[in-house]
DNA sequence: TTAGGGTTAG
């Protein structure tokens, strides 16, 4: 990326010379379609292009060109070229365009800046639902949603109604935080328009906010009145069943679903368009519900069946269901040996799993084999070697555990702890 | 041609 204020300090030196005409391949209109469609395959050319353009010529760009670079910069989160583009929306007298302004927003909330998206928000003179949105969701975005609710309720007391969008965030915010006192405030305002209810994006935000504030019975509820469901709505629902220890609904749930998929298939010959096709998040919940209800077998069919029928290439969190599945039954061995063949290098929480059962099982050689897993993955906590020396001392191993204690002794600084004081912000 | 939206184990 160029010096942008270069740029445009010698562009505003030049203002009283001749206007110059460009050729047409350097005209606005013709580069901002380029500018938009790298924008989706690849934003890094956006970026790549607007710069180059800059380089030829500053009028080559106009508003739309900064809108898709400062897009690009929030896709990639690219923090110096997205405060370039911010430079020259100033420079450039863009600054009443509030499309650039909650675009701004965006791409500041994707690096993290979220007092930067509050400050482009403060200067916005008249704030649109847009506005507020982008703001609620930037609080969200990071990890802040107990504020993003607060900012929702500060908007309708600007009178500003809040719209799809608006009410999607908000739940999500709300699942987040695991308030269902919160979620289902929303919910009842959501229920005054219902038309509404026709946007699958919010029927699946209200789904998950149920679901995550562990209220499966609403969650069902709206799972049931959604009329055309997509993999989302599925998945959120076979995940919430699986969750909350209920493994036989979320698995019938799945069955459901392959048999809605069979019945499309045959209906409509062969095309593929209308199936929802179960995708690698589905099989997270539908591992999860074989581990929570201990059957091992089907554990392993679903899983074939993800890599051989579905295509999915398994993941760290599918084979950290997987070692999990194994674990809970007490097959420590074949949790061994599955972490063995991955063709991945597992994790330490998929170490610490091992870890943990074996401590629940009793096996003092394979606690130590994870636990110096952890050690070479400079992963380990010192609850690992507590929970390798209660082994130890449940087995009555107890030269191992002298042995054990010298190590941690040899390895660890002293401890220290902190506590927070003051005011504790989720 | 222009803005803001959701699923993921331990």
């Amino acid at each position: 990326m160029i010096r942008f204020l270069h740029k445009v300090a010698k562009h505003f030196a030049s203002a009283a010379q001749p206007q110059i005409h460009f050729p047409n391949h350097l005209k606005p209109a013709r580069i901002n379609l380029s500018l938009k469609s790298y924008l989706k395959s690849n934003p890094i050319k956006t970026v790549l292009l607007f710069s180059d353009l800059l380089m030829k010529k500053i009028s080559a760009v106009d508003s739309y060109s900064l809108l898709y670079v400062i897009k690009a910069c929030a896709k990639k989160s690219l923090g110096t070229e997205g405060k370039q583009a911010h430079a020259l929306v100033i420079k450039l007298g863009y600054e009443p365009i509030i499309f650039l302004q909650t675009s701004l927003m965006d791409m500041y909330a994707a690096i993290a800046s979220v007092t930067d998206v509050h400050k482009v928000f403060d200067e916005i003179p008249n704030k649109n639902v847009v506005c507020w949105t982008s703001l609620i969701s930037a609080y969200v975005q990071n990890q802040k949603s107990y504020r993003a609710v607060e900012i929702f309720r500060q908007m309708q007391l600007h009178n500003v109604e809040p719209d799809q969008v608006a009410f999607t965030v908000a739940l999500s915010a709300c699942a987040d935080l695991g308030a269902l006192d919160k979620g289902e405030w929303v919910h009842d305002l959501i229920s005054r328009k219902p038309e509404f209810s026709e946007d699958l994006s919010l029927m699946n935000a209200l789904l998950n906010m149920y679901v995550k504030c562990g209220d499966i019975r609403k969650a069902k509820l709206v799972f049931d009145n959604i009329r055309i469901k997509d993999v989302r709505t599925w998945t959120s629902m076979i995940v919430g069943h699986a969750v909350h220890g209920q493994a036989e609904d979320s698995l019938r749930l799945f069955s459901a679903l392959e048999e809605e998929n069979k019945l499309r298939s045959s209906k409509s010959r062969g095309t593929t368009d209308e199936l929802l096709v179960p995708n690698d998040v589905m099989f997270i919940g539908v591992l999860m519900a074989c581990s929570h209800a201990g059957m091992v077998e089907e554990g392993k069919r679903y899983f074939r069946s993800m890599i051989e029928e579905y295509g999915i290439k398994p993941r760290l969190s599918h084979f950290g269901c997987m070692v999990d599945l194994f674990c809970r039954c007490g097959l420590l061995k074949e949790a061994y040996s599955f972490i063995l063949a991955m063709p991945i290098q597992p994790n330490a929480v998929i170490w610490r799993t091992l870890l943990g059962a074996s401590g629940v099982y009793g096996n003092g050689e394979l606690a130590a084999v994870a636990r110096s897993k952890l050690y070479e993955l400079n992963a380990s906590l010192v609850g690992d070697d507590v929970a390798l020396s209660n082994i130890y001392a449940a087995k009555g191993m107890w030269e191992e555990k002298i042995m054990l204690r010298h190590e941690m002794t040899q390895r660890r600084t002293p401890g220290c702890s902190s506590v927070e004081v003051g005011k504790l912000h989720s």
